[in-house]
This record gives structure tokens, sequence and C-alpha cells, in this order.
DNA sequence: GGTCTTTTTGCCATTTTATTGCATTTTTAC
DNA sequence: GTAAAAATGCAATAAAATGGCAAAAAGACC
């Protein structure tokens, strides 16, 4: 955990730094899970300070992806899920199939295969489908 | 591309047979790229015989992917995108984040990371992020 | 500090995608 | 063919995301 200087982050990014885009970054980077929009909302709204509007998250979260702070990833629920970009290393996410949890693991990078004639790659993610502990537990046998 | 006795899959499955699980069924085993409900109603729309209802299409794919007969996808669209399952080898999948475009990648299964305790893992998803060739050109330089 | 310009925000309306309830129809077992 | 069980169509509803626009806030300059 380096320097956390989110409104550096953001103004070094080309924006302006308000309220509402720090705290999303802020929420988005204190977590361990990725979040759906509507949890980063919850998550401000137990925080002391005003609340920002659940479109003004939408819209933060819309620049911070824009430009590179927090990345959607791929899912299979039917809200989007964001992540803060730490320059840690690589890492996989499990999803679980039953209560649709998400969650980041240690993974080395998984090789690229080759792409079609004119594809360019940015970036590759690993999902792991699977049950969590709990919801395993959960299905009678 | 071996029997594609769609009825019979669906009957070994333990289901009744139906036209739109059939329909559905064949429709995503037909195509190139994974299809989200609605373009599978738009080809099925395209097609001879009566048109199942919205609805019934959403059903049957719940159904068939409950099932093991189709499997949705991991993505970072709006909307959920299914393919079949074949026994064919396994692949990766790549995204355009430029026109949302899903495509199918040959590639060798990426290894399994290590997971928590009491997780288990029932399928591993590779995914390429990145730019389509069409996109690429689209976007000035 | 104050003033100006540009960007962002809040609120409301709307769109897109998916789900639920229920009467009717279809499938299957006998 | 008949009856039981399951699937379907249709309308209503929910969930997630987006668009328009006036008000507010941020940054640049003084
Ligand atoms: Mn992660
Ligand atoms: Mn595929
Ligand atoms: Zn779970
Ligand atoms: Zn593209």
């Amino acid at each position: 955990m380096n320097d956390p200087d989110f409104p550096r982050r953001i103004r070094d990014a080309g924006g302006r730094v308000t309220a509402a885009r720090v705290a999303v970054l802020r929420c988005l980077a204190a977590t361990e899970e990725p979040l759906t929009p509507d949890e980063v909302l919850e998550r401000l709204a137990q925080t002391a300070g005003p609340v920002p509007d659940r479109v003004t998250i939408y819209r933060a979260i819309e620049w911070l992806a824009a430009h590179g702070l927090v990345r959607q990833l791929a899912t299979v629920g039917r809200a989007a899920r964001y992540e803060a970009v730490e320059d840690r290393e690589t890492h996989a996410h499990f999803q679980c199939r039953g209560c649709g949890q998400t969650r980041c693991l240690p993974a080395p990078p998984p090789p690229l295969p080759p792409l079609p004639i004119g594809y360019v790659a940015e970036r590759v993610e690993l999902v792991i489908h699977g049950l969590c502990a709990a919801c395993r537990a959960g299905e009678r046998r």
C-alpha cells in the first residue's frame, strides 16, 4: 500500500478533483472485493459526509474507468463490478454461481492466445467459476 | 460436428422437449459467436415457424444453462451472452471495448490458480479485452 | 478574497435487460 | 385418449443503466 493520494491521481489523469470521484476511488481502493455501483453507494452512505447521487456514482465510475484508475470486470451477474487499479501483481477472480460473490485471487498472469489479424489485446482476465465455501455447504447432498 | 440431436440432448437432461428449447439450442449451436437472448430472438424471427415469446427465450436459456447444455459467459456488456456447450476443446473469448463484440478464440486451457479452503472450481474462463480490427481502424490516431 | 468559464452534480424521466404471476397450452406417462 | 405435470404467452414489474437540463462546484485568473 504505497501512497494512496487519490486527489493527485485524479488530477494527474487530467480531471477535476471532486468529492464524488475521490470518495468512489477511495471506496474501491479500500475494498477487498470488486463492487457494483450500488454497493459503492451503500458504503458511501455509511460513511460521514454527504452521499452522492446514484447517477453521480455511475458517472464517477465511468470517468475513473475511462482514465485507467478503475476497471470493470467481466461478470456473469446483472450488475457491473469494478475494482481500483493498483500497481500490484496480476490476479484472477472467482465468481460463485450460488451467491454471485466475486473475489480476487492471487494468480500468475495467464498466457495470451494468438489473436486474429488486426486485433489488439489490452488486458487478459482469468475468471474462475464455481461455488464458494458457504454456498457449497448450503447445497444439500 | 458430431450428431446434433438436440431433442435427444434435452430429453437426456431430464426435461421436456419443446419447440422453444430446441430452437434456442440449435440457434446457439449454429452460431460462431456467443449471443444475447435478444440476438437469439432476432435470429429465430428470421427462421421459419412460430417465434417464441421473449420470456420463453429467457426461460429456455435459463433451463439449458441449468442443465449444462448452454453456458453464460462473463462479459463487460450489459446483456448476458450465451454459447452452446460443445465437447470440443477449450477456448477463450475476445471482447472488444469499442463495439462490444464477443468472439471465441482457440486457446489452451489456462492453469487453475489455488482457491481458498472450501471453494470449488467448476470452470475456468479466459477473457481477452482489447480492440477488434474494425474498431482499431476507427480510432483516429 | 472575487469573477469568469468549464465541468460536474442532482433530479427526473427514460431505456435496456431481466423477472414474476397467472391463466392457457403443450408435453408426457399411462 | 385422459390426466398430471410442466412450459408458454402475455401483462405487469423489477433491476441496472443512461440521457437531458438547470443548478452547483471546480479551477484559472486576477
Ligand atoms: Mn481483483
Ligand atoms: Mn466461445
Ligand atoms: Zn457463494
Ligand atoms: Zn470492435
